[in-house]
Order: C-alpha cells, then structure tokens, then sequence
DNA sequence: CACAAGGCTTTTGTATACAAAAACCTCTCT
DNA sequence: AGAGAGGTTTTTGTATACAAAAGCCTTGTG
C-alpha cells in the first residue's frame, strides 16, 4: 500500500468517524510526522480529502477539517434524495427482479439480527450495503453511481451524529425492503417512492436525535 | 499563481479542447517538460484531474486521458437531467422572480446576437452561463451546485464533439427562455418539464450531429 | 517456434532541501 | 492606547535526488 493511501485513509477515518473536529487546521508537517511519513505523500491525501469536500484548503493557514452544520444536513438529503431516488426508479427499470427479490427477503429478516450484539449489527450493515451494491449495480451508469459515492462519505460522517437505536434501525429495515420490493416488482414510481419515504424519515431521525460534537477548534 | 494551479488549467484545457485525445497517456517528466514545472505541481493538477474524471490512473502506465463514449453520453445526460431538473424546481420555488424575468427577456433577444460573428456569439454563451449561475445562487444548496459543476466539465467536453449551427442555437436559446419563464413563474413541475424538455432536444442534436474523433493513442 | 524467467529500463512513489509567501509579532508613530 | 509598517517566523509551494515498482526486452529452454 502506498504512503499517500495509508495517510488518505488514516485521515479520511479520522474525519469521519468526529476524532479530528471540524475547523481543526490539518498543518503538513504535523500530520506527516503523526503517520510517520514524508510531506510529499501526505499532500496528495490532502489533496484527495480536499476534493472530496471532506477539507477546504484555508489560504495560506493549511487545510482544515469542513464543518457540517444544520443546513448542509438539509442539503445533503435534498440531494441524496434526488439521485436515490432516480436510482431506485432505474433499478426498478433495468435490475434483474431475482436479485432484488433475495434481498427483500433477508431484510425482512433483520430484525433478528438487530436485537442482537456487534456482530449480528455489522452483518445488518452489510445487507444494507449489499442493497445499495445491487441498485449501483443495476443503473449501469457510471456518473450517477459515482455521485452517490461522494456523496455516501458525507452521509457516513452525518450518521454518527445521530444515535441509532434498536427501534429506528428495525423500522429502517422495514422500509429498505420496501425498496427492494418495488425495484423487483419493477416499479419505478413506486421505488423512487419508498427511497423518498425513507430518507424523510432518516433524516427526520438524524435530526430529532442529533447530538451536537464539541465546538470546533477555531483559530 | 501557483505552477500546479498553471498545469491544472493547461492540461484541463487542452483535454476538454480535445487536444489530447482519449487513450494519450501523460507521463509525468513528459508533461512537466512540455509545461515548464518540475514532476511535484504536475502530480497535484493529475491528482485533481483524476479526481474529475478527465483522466483515470492506469497502473504503473500514468494516467490516461478518460474516453467519452457514446454510451457515457447517454449516462452524462441521464444525470444531468436528474440534477438539472431538481435545480431549475428549486429555483422556482426559491429563486428571486425579477431575476429570471430579466434572463428571460434577455434569452428572447439572443437570436439577434447568434447570427453575428464571433463576440456576439461568445455574449450569447456568456447569457447562457448566467443563467446557470442564477439556478446556482438560488437553489442555496452547495452540495447540489458542487455536483453540477463537476458534471458540466464532462459536458463542456462533450459539447465540442456537436456542430453547433445557428438554428439549434435559436432554438436552444427559446428552450432556455421558457426555462427562465418557468422559473420567474415559481412553478417548479413547470420549470422542471421545461428544462426536460430542453436537455432532451440537447442529447438529440449532439447524437445527431456528433463527428467521431480520431482514433485514440492506444498503446 | 512458443513461452517463461531473468535482468534491464523506464516510470512512478517518496524523501528532503530550498524558495516563496503568508501570518504573526513587535516596534514605532500618531 | 490604537493602528500601521516592517521584520521575523512559520507554513506552504517547488525542485531535485533517490528508492521502489512496473513494464519490457532479451535470452534460454522445452
């Protein structure tokens, strides 16, 4: 593995998992030396992070840790709702119905799963990135997929910010196979309506269990 | 400005520019001899380039210039009319009326300015950027306006590929009007339909126009 | 003659030294 | 005491030297 990839995904990890605060100033010679590598490597992690939105370079003050306010929240998923919800209508148009099929299947059976300890959650996790695999697969467009990715880093960092409870996750699971439902039953109005119905309650979730991080480190 | 900041905007241009063509591979002492940097500021504007999608790493070969084909017009135009769509609803449900009203005024009187010559046309694109802008700054969603803008480099692209004749270019400019129209209206499903509308007459001219380049440097 | 293994060459990846620019602190002047 | 100018210090930007890895050509063998 490269330098710069160990440095890009030691940082990315970092920021999204809220140990490095938003408005915390990333100084290049700090971080090389905290990941024991050279400046060099750590610019292009930089750079990647940068291009993500993940940082926002900072003038002549380094690159800092981007903030997640309130009403990029809103933002988020007024955008994520658009894509996912055209995606959804594709998937339903193009996916191949057996596989969607199997998936509702398992999410129905969930709930089993969420009751349970660590690994059974990580394994409800997986499922829902399988789905989320599955409907990327299923569009079969490359530019649309790849505007969910970056958009899925967001999200991630957003979601540890809410508490994620046995009861939303059992009532998440719920509406995910219905998702899946109607991509195999390959209706497009009605998957892009379950993806609607979905991420308005996610994000009513998010924000009604919001808990907000410690005040950023500003200058 | 910066030397990575210079062989970004060269390299950016001559790709856009199909001055490099799809399938050239850029070596990096190669690239930063013919633009006058050293390989460290050249490795920054490929990283960025990369992370557009201009270019694609490939192995231990450096990057490649990023193919457009003509199924990537299609996936580029799906999404497009996806983000767009939503863009110019909220912009009719947010945007200030008096704005577009004078956008639209301006977009009928365009047809006077297509048939001149060269700076008359360049005023007609500049109108057409404004337009953009102002869906920008009034859909107040960054998220969405970052993700349109990494789409329309693709399209920019793509857009030097179609002849560009006077008559598409009237009717281009009405279909922006009604647009606008839509807009100033604040009627969101309109706006939405027109620009539809528009994006669809769009992907039809440049499939139907599109001159095939030269074959690519496969290696 | 086809194919594989080996070294040879080219190219990328990393470290470091140096240059330039920006920020900050200090000192002075009003 | 406040504001601004200048210098100092820190930090980023660039160049270059070196290391590692990937590709390619050569050579030997079945």
């Amino acid at each position: 593995m490269r330098a710069s990839d160990k440095a890009y995904a030691a940082l990315r990890d970092d920021i999204i998992e809220w140990r490095l605060l938003p408005g915390t100033v990333l100084a290049e010679v700090e971080q090389s030396e905290r990941l024991g590598i050279s400046r060099t490597p750590l610019r292009e992690a930089l750079s990647r992070l940068t291009a993500e939105g993940l940082t926002t370079a900072a003038g002549g003050r380094g690159v800092v840790v981007t903030d997640i306010s309130l009403e990029d929240i809103d933002e988020l998923f007024e955008l994520r709702e658009t894509l996912e919800g055209k995606a959804a209508a594709l998937a339903a148009e193009r996916g191949d119905p057996e596989t969607f099929e199997q998936l509702r299947r398992e999410l129905l059976q969930a709930p089993g799963l969420i009751g349970g300890q660590d690994p059974a959650l990580h394994d409800y996790y997986g499922l829902v990135g399988r789905l989320d695999a599955a409907i990327d697969a299923a569009i079969s467009n490359s530019y649309l997929a790849q505007a969910m990715r970056s958009l899925r880093v967001h999200l991630v960092r957003v979601r540890r910010l809410a508490a994620d409870d046995a009861a939303r996750l059992t009532a998440a699971a719920a509406e995910h196979a219905a998702i899946a439902e109607a991509i195999a039953a390959g209706n497009p109005r009605l998957a892009e309506a379950a993806t609607t119905l979905h991420l308005h309650r996610s994000l009513s979730h998010v924000k009604a269990t919001h808990t907000p991080h410690q005040k950023e480190h500003h200058g």
